[in-house]
DNA sequence: CCACTAAATGAATGCCATTCATTTATACGA
DNA sequence: TCGTATAAATGAATGGCATTCATTTAGTGG
């Protein structure tokens, strides 16, 4: 649009963040699927320290305080990443592949997905299902999966409980630097420790997390798939 | 000690936090040791939310910044508390039970421990080993224990990387509210999941956590045996 | 003895989540 | 159709937070 053709009173062109002035705008400007996107996005390009209200706001071009007229709390927006993610979970083996395979793909998908916002996990342990509905879809894929698979009912919670457990504790290793193992000058008082630190490293993997994580699932999954009848 | 014993400028008795006057004391006031126990003591007043540099700095009579002579920042504060914490779980039984038996026990206590201090855990999980002397001799117990029971050394250190993250995943278990599966009015439409809840709760486990521990922490331990020569 | 360093105070800084009064626009019920 | 309740925004607080810095005082090593 050329310049001529703005009447003259008219805001320039540059996105330079116009103010909105005071009072309802005849659009809602702000929705949760919006606020959700923006806080994904700060997310990328800033981790969880650049996600402040304010950040956020400014993001939506809002002023901090309209945030609140959709959300509760930081807290809030949190619960709403976290549901946004959960469908971001593979779960379609679940019905395809034999029930091992399926939590075994299940399994590395939730890992993956929650490495990268481990801040979240805190906020995901306490969560009531009930407030996250695609949290609560992927709970009824995998329950369904384990029944069809032969799993007595009332173990099945149980089971889900330690799968969970184990790839959000999982979750934070993918995190972990890689010298988290050094002993540093402690090594002489702390032989066997130190001994299968380089034994490991001496394997040389790019990946040591994945390492560990195998070895659990493996174990979990066959334990548990003993249950089965 | 009688009042008339004391000199008439002398300060009064009762123990109302004294101002000190500006100035490098006689004798040290802080050192890491004091402020660590009165961390532990305002967590378990207070909670982790009482747990503020300045509350710290009250409880040890002294202003805020007089901490940062002896640490570097709030985090290190959370490292000093974690290895103290450390030094409470239960390694004793390395050495005098079976490797089994030692190995439940280690991870009950150590979820036990940590369960009351889950905003530890993710400090824990990106801590390097050397800033943690009590942490360290736990793990050098641990893979002693690995090692006698016959582990091949490379697999040591990925077994209890993963049992330690199962451990870590199930004290957030143990914190969560009573309710978090209930599925609300979603009930309906996530039958298999309502199912097993309901199958699960029919049970009525008072600890549902410990249900679903021991379930994974037998799946674990049966798997890792096998790794045994 | 003197310079350096250690360990305290006290005053600031900047950021943060959240609240509240106010403004404006819409939706619904009489 | 009016007019009141409600929804959704601004803008200005508020109080708490970790952390920093200048300053003061006391011990310590050359």
């Amino acid at each position: 649009m050329p310049a001529s053709t703005r009447a003259s009173g008219e805001a320039p062109l540059r996105a330079v963040a116009e103010r909105r002035r005071a009072g309802r705008p005849s659009s809602a400007v702000l929705d949760k699927a919006g606020i959700t996107a923006a806080a994904l996005k700060l997310i990328e390009k800033n981790g969880y320290d650049g996600l402040t209200m304010a950040a956020l706001a400014r993001s939506l071009n809002v002023a901090p305080s309209a945030l609140y007229n959709h959300v509760t709390s930081k807290d809030d927006v949190l619960l709403l990443v976290e549901d946004h993610l959960a469908a971001l979970v593979d779960v379609s083996s679940f019905g395809r592949e034999p029930w091992e395979e399926a939590v075994r793909q299940w399994a590395w998908s939730y890992r993956d997905v929650f490495a990268q916002h481990t801040p979240l996990i805190p906020v995901i342990a306490v969560l009531p299902v009930t407030d996250a509905p695609q949290t609560l879809a992927m709970y009824e894929t995998v329950s369904a999966g384990f029944r069809n698979a032969g799993f007595p009912p009332e173990q099945i919670i149980p089971a889900i409980v330690a799968l969970e457990s184990f790839i959000f504790g999982s979750a934070y290793d993918v995190t972990a630097p890689a010298d988290i193992f050094d002993p540093g000058d402690m090594a002489s008082r702390t032989p066997s420790f130190t001994g299968a630190v380089e034994s490991l490293a001496r394997l040389g993997h790019d990946k040591p997390a994945d390492v560990a994580f195998t070895l659990g699932l493996d174990a979990l999954i066959s334990g548990f798939g003993a249950l089965r009848s």
